[in-house]
RNA sequence: GUGGCCGUAGCUCAUCGGGUAGAGCACCGGAUUGUGGCUCCGGAGGUGGGGGGUUCGAGACCCCUCGGCCACCCCA
């Protein structure tokens, strides 16, 4: 219909949705800061190099979901898909790594994806990264950092946590090889898609959606028993920290993650009320990553929210939006003079309520119109000048909200007034 | 990339293949020379996503295309 349209799959956040977003954020931010993160701000566009070194080649998100383009100078570069990677570079790069560090970062994320419900081709995360703490007790810091969050937005019964331990990259791979022979040797039996995994990323097939296919996998090797025991005994540990935290979760050993870095801790937080997409935070510990990418061998662990997932949990579950959308103040004025003196009552009075929203009527209309739209403003009162407060040195203050009463006060007293009425 | 459903006013939706495409909400004006909300009256607003076809005649039927939603895949 209309000829110039957003891109598919990147959308306008409107004037309704934003509060939501304001109060999610404001949220987020101060629990960070209050766990002692600091906030590191990245790049959107990386060389291409760093997600495929990181993300892993033959994941879906480099093969087919990327938004890569050459710069000017002929240099393959890409929107991130993710935040983890463009951390670590920065990390890496800006010499960060020398002490243990508590990381966040916020922005918006690029993959090329049909868009449904939860899901679009931008969308924004709320990242937090730690490096160089090997121990499982870091885990459950940043498990129940995020747990407290859901409290705090008032979700916290809509969400399960889901977790796993996959191991080192040695148990890994001992595992795959297990679990692609078992799977090999039934390989009629499954479906299309795991077929095709079998090539690609065995480990996936695990949480496949196909019923027969998790049927199959009833009786195939077990992730759990091929752990080293360094992954057993710390993922032990973030089990009884999290136990004495009573923090409640379920051992998913089906769980793994799409993305090449991770080993040991995984987890998700879930929740059925967002049709497809339940996952609304994930992450884990990605002990080689650093290294990987070049620095020296430091361990990592982090975990990204998607903020349009929360938002929409936000305003499905009905959580207010504590951000006032309603003007407290609508200044109309009828005639030049009045106009004029409207616009400089405005100013002044911003100088004194400063926390208070006040609208001034512009773009002329009949009076009528201009109470209507003080109306549909929200505002408490509306302040009034024609030409008989202009000659007086008055302005009408008509209350909107209770029984409509009207009062005429002295522009000196105005201020007095109004702090007390907006009280 | 695959599949299902859907594109009519700013929004939510009606309209059996037959006259000038309607309603509610929103918007503008009036009833009320300077007073919003409730009510009443009036007004403006549409290339029916786009293109082609069938037909005397298409918003409706057929084909193509673009777009939206949901799901698969994948993932936050």
């Amino acid at each position: 219909m209309t000829k110039l349209r957003a891109i598919r799959g990147m959308n306008d956040i409107l004037p309704e949705e934003t509060p939501y977003w304001q109060s999610l954020e404001r949220t987020v931010r101060a629990l960070l800061h209050s766990y002692g993160y600091g906030e590191i701000r990245l790049p959107i566009v990386e060389h291409t190099e760093l997600f495929k070194r990181s993300i892993g080649e033959v994941t879906d998100i480099v093969e087919k979901e990327m938004y890569t383009f050459d710069d000017r100078n002929g240099e393959s570069m890409t929107l991130r898909p993710e935040g983890t990677a463009s951390c670590v570079r920065a990390a890496i790069q800006n010499g960060l790594l020398a002490v243990p560090q508590r990381l966040w970062y916020a922005g918006p994320m690029f993959r090329y994806e049909r868009p449904q419900k939860g899901r679009q081709r931008q969308f924004h995360q709320v990242g937090v990264e730690v490096f160089g703490i090997a121990t499982p007790d870091i885990d459950a810091e940043l498990i129940l950092l995020s747990a407290r969050l859901w409290r705090q937005l008032g979700i916290a019964d809509d969400v399960t946590l889901e977790l796993n331990s996959i191991g080192s990259n040695e148990a890994r791979k001992a595992y795959r090889a297990a679990l692609v022979e078992y799977l090999s040797a039934r390989r009629e039996q499954l479906d299309e898609d795991s077929q095709r995994r079998l090539e690609s990323n065995p480990l996936r097939i695990l949480d496949s959606k196909n019923p027969d296919t998790q049927a199959l996998l009833n009786d195939a090797p077990a992730l759990a028993d091929y752990l080293d025991d360094e992954a057993k005994a710390d993922f032990a540990r973030l089990q009884a920290l999290l136990d004495a935290a009573g923090q409640p979760y379920r051992v998913n050993p089906r769980l793994v993650r799409g993305l090449d870095y991770y080993n040991k801790t995984v987890f998700e937080w879930v929740t059925d009320r967002l049709g497809a997409q339940g996952t609304v935070c994930a992450g884990g510990r990605y002990d080689g990553l650093v290294e990987q990418l070049g620095g020296k061998a430091t361990p990592g662990i982090g975990f990204a929210m998607g903020m349009e997932r929360l938002v929409l949990l936000l305003s499905e579950t009905g959580q207010a939006l504590p951000v006032e959308q309603a003007a407290d103040l609508y200044l109309v004025s009828m005639g030049e003079a009045a106009e004029t003196e409207a616009m400089a009552r405005a100013e002044a009075l911003r100088d004194v309520f400063p926390e208070h929203r006040i609208v001034l009527h512009t773009g002329g209309g009949s009076f009528k119109s201009q109470m209507k739209k003080a109306d549909r403003s929200g505002a408490r009162l509306a302040l009034i000048w024609g030409e008989d407060e202009v000659n007086a040195g008055t302005c009408a203050v008509k209350d909107l909200r209770e029984d409509g009463g009207q009062e005429t006060v002295a522009a000196a007293e105005l201020p007095q007034y109004l702090r007390a009425a907006l009280a």
